[in-house]
DNA sequence: TAGCCCATGTAATTGGTTACATGATTGA
DNA sequence: TCAATCATGTAACCAATTACATGGGCTA
């Protein structure tokens, strides 16, 4: 099950532009983490398959290269990938196919919350005003990324759908900032209304 | 790293009663498996581990053994687990820290998003479909859910903690509907709009 | 007595991170 | 010339799922 999400990953970050490993890496880190991450571990292995596969292949290194060359290096230093036609294929067809649900697995925090009474007074509290805190930072960043995007790429076109992703995370954070708020509420309340 | 979860989980459940492996998995199948989910590769191991550490002990099982033991069998055909003190330790002590932050790692829907403009006409717009579609079905499986457990435990000491994860889903996925209709819109909307 | 659920467990595999080894290049 | 960064890779480990093996008990 679940066929190996990686090789998409790389073969869609590819499609943006011809990357080294360590190309990937930063991609992913400052693209896109807010919802993805990939580890040196899977990156070079995958590559090494795809390029086997023929959906990626060796581009020329374009830059940096130079005085290596001139130097008479044996091998350009970075090893930069292009995504092949056969590789964008796969992509097109994986893309066609339905998301799997997951309906957001493993939230550590509603673990915790669930069984928070056994954690004392202010436990469950702590947790939320933690998370308040989270995703009102992850809101600033969505908020400059998105400038950043808007100035850097106004014209290019991907733009529309990385914004789509943005407004996820953004509409998901200001929910959660909305229920951290309600939750605060509910927790003050006196646990047992005090009878009279 | 990350310090093995599935000890927690079990734990907490065991808070609420005690339960055999089987048991366990239930409850996380239909208690809590919008947040969480274990499988029994984790969870009897995780007994056995937990019992030799002192955390979990025996319960005797109260139902079904009558059967068996007046037919002098052996053991009770089901074993059940009981927190112990310790135990309860274990876990306060775990829930008064921090949750790991977890940004929603690993979003397949926006991975696959971010690179739509390679699927073709359609393809996002499906994607953005589909998951209005999970998001509005959860929608209902919350309100079921919070109108048993307000129906079923209106007494319990727990009830609160357990409706705030529900109130977290809601949240969520009332925003994530709202999100799939505004992308929806974006996406309708002519994508280079025709210049005059 | 067949078929279904209850129940426990494990082996194989997958997916992924972490930590390290290694070395080249660049810029202060 | 030193430190930082660029760059590639792998081995060890961890978390988790899947699929199976095994068998008791219940009921139609």
């Amino acid at each position: 099950m679940s066929e190996n999400r990686t090789r998409y990953a790389v073969l869609g970050a590819l499609t943006v532009e011809p990357m080294s490993g360590y190309d990937l890496k930063r991609f992913f880190e400052q693209g896109v983490s807010f919802f993805w991450a990939e580890s040196y571990g899977q990156i070079y292995p995958i590559l090494k398959q795809l390029k086997a596969e023929g959906l990626v292949a060796d581009a020329g290194d374009e830059r940096g290269g130079a005085k290596a060359r001139a130097a008479g290096a044996a091998h350009p230093r970075r090893a930069v990938y292009a995504i092949t036609p056969a590789g964008r294929e796969v992509l097109t067809r994986w893309l066609a196919e339905p998301a799997e649900p997951q309906a957001g697995r493993r939230l550590e925090i509603l673990l915790k919350l669930f069984f928070a009474r056994q954690g004392g007074p202010g436990a469950a509290a702590r947790l939320v005003a933690d998370s308040r805190a989270q995703h009102a930072a992850l809101l600033a960043t969505y908020a400059a990324t998105e400038a950043r995007l808007r100035a850097d790429h106004a014209a290019h076109p991907d733009l529309p759908f990385w914004l789509l992703t943005l407004s996820y995370g953004q509409h998901v954070s200001q929910a959660l900032v909305a229920w951290c708020d309600d939750a605060m509420r509910t927790l003050a309340a006196p646990p047992t209304p005090a009878p009279r």
